[in-house]
DNA sequence: TCTGGGGTCCTAGGACCC
DNA sequence: TCTGGGGTCCTAGGACCC
């Protein structure tokens, strides 16, 4: 969006400007650590004139449904993974036939969308997210690398990756197996499988078997309906007023109405929890989260907020400094089926609400994000977070969503 | 005196991913 | 001073059933 940017040592900093989430290789090669917290490297970027950005999800989610759109069409198997990942699937493929068909996807997507992807392949996922890392990083391969098909090429190629850059390898199951002398890929699939069971249980013996080339992660195309929506957020500074408490809730729960209705879901349940600055040993913690049930369940905005509101009377204590406050809706059901109750499961379902959840949408959708909202999420909202970078660079303005299409949305979904 | 066995469902917590 | 947010899956243990 920047052609100023070319060259340029740039990184983007998470939610509250918090720490950086993504930098570019000029930013990298600087030294700056991924997940670094911003303060501990702000005289870094500083001395360097390393540009900071604050994220623009409006702008990622758009880009994203671009590429995926481009990626979609060129394969039959299509699982879109994450905002900036997906698998495509292409059954029975040689080696060589692999290699040009991925640097052609490469060059439709740049072309099409002025976005550079790199591309691995491979048997399994678990390969093709090795062959995709080295692709990434070895500017020789062109973005496009191919695990070998023959086992001697496969193992060498394994040999050069540690345990901990395996796709589902952790910090926990690394250190697990690093003391029985499994360091590298190679070794994780040269090891006996009902040994890896033993020590690392299921889910390690499917990493071990997808590097031997046994498939044990299917391209899923149809991930169905999500089980739980989250909203949380940290606060700009420290609070310790109930009422900025109570408003930050409010506004969480509001928007995760909005999630659900756009998913055409309904929840029968709602978490609230909050806590105080787990970074900051010096002060008292205190942490809660409480559940109340939603009967009938709902999609409404007020019922949830004041049925979170409940939930947080029952454990807001006051005398600590609070960091982050959030909501979780679970029990999710497609919001169509609730209509249908048996008797003495609850209240039939108001329809004259579900009218005006309805017009609060449209509005917001016409007006902008936020115009239309309960009181109780408060005006003036001295809590909220920082974003105090962010760039102009929007192609659908987050204050005006577009319009809906009728055709059925992937199910990708990322954070605000 | 003596007290089964097999199964499902739910939940909390942990690990991991991006 | 300052440290993100939103998910999924697996496992163990308990409740419960027949």
């Amino acid at each position: 969006m920047d052609p100023t940017l070319i060259g340029v040592p740039i990184v983007v900093l998470s939610n509250n400007d918090g720490c950086v989430v993504a930098r570019s290789s000029e930013a990298k090669a600087l030294g700056i650590p991924m997940g670094a917290p911003f303060f501990s490297v702000r005289r870094v970027c500083e001395a360097h004139g390393i540009k900071v950005f604050s994220s623009n999800f409006s702008v990622y989610g758009d880009f994203s449904e671009r590429v995926m759109s481009v990626l979609a069409e060129h394969a039959r198997d299509f699982e879109p993974y994450s905002i900036d990942e997906a698998f495509l699937g292409f059954p029975d493929m040689s080696e060589a036939d692999a290699l040009t068909l991925g640097q052609k996807i490469r060059a439709d997507v740049l072309k099409r969308t002025g976005i550079a992807v790199s591309i691995g392949m491979g048997a399994t996922k678990v390969l093709c997210k090795i062959a995709n890392e080295r692709a990434k990083k070895e500017i020789q391969s062109g973005g496009c690398i191919v695990v070998p098909y023959d086992y001697d090429g496969r193992m060498n190629f394994l040999k050069g990756i540690g345990a901990k850059e395996i796709w589902g390898v952790g910090s926990g199951l690394a250190a697990r197996i690093r003391s029985h002398g499994i360091l590298s890929a190679a070794d994780l699939a040269e090891a006996d499988p009902a040994f890896i069971r033993r020590l690392a249980g299921v889910v390690g013996e499917r990493i071990a078997l997808e590097l031997r080339g046994v498939a044990c992660h299917e391209i899923i195309e149809d991930a169905g309906a999500r089980k739980s929506i989250m909203v949380s957020r940290s606060f700009g500074r420290m609070v310790t007023d109930l009422r900025d408490l109570e408003e930050a809730i409010a506004t969480h729960a509001t928007r995760g109405a909005e999630k659900l209705r756009e998913d055409g879901l309904v929840a029968s349940s709602v978490v609230v929890f909050f806590g105080t600055n787990k970074h900051r040993q010096d002060q008292e913690q205190y942490r809660a989260d409480e559940i109340e049930i939603l009967d009938p369940p709902t999609d409404d905005a007020r019922t949830i907020c004041a049925a979170a509101g409940r939930a947080l009377a029952r454990i807001h204590r006051d005398g600590y400094w609070y960091k982050r406050a959030g909501v979780l809706l679970q029990g999710l059901s497609p919001a169509d089926s609730v209509q249908e109750m048996l008797p003495g499961m609850g209240a039939p379902v108001d329809l004259s609400k579900r009218r005006l959840m309805k017009a609060v949408d449209a509005l917001n959708a016409k007006l902008g994000r936020e115009v239309v909202r309960p009181g109780s999420t408060g005006l003036v909202r001295n809590w909220q977070g920082k974003s105090e970078q962010k760039s102009e660079a929007s192609t659908n303005k987050e204050e005006v969503t577009k319009p809906k299409s009728d055709a059925k949305k992937p199910r990708i979904r990322f954070h605000e």
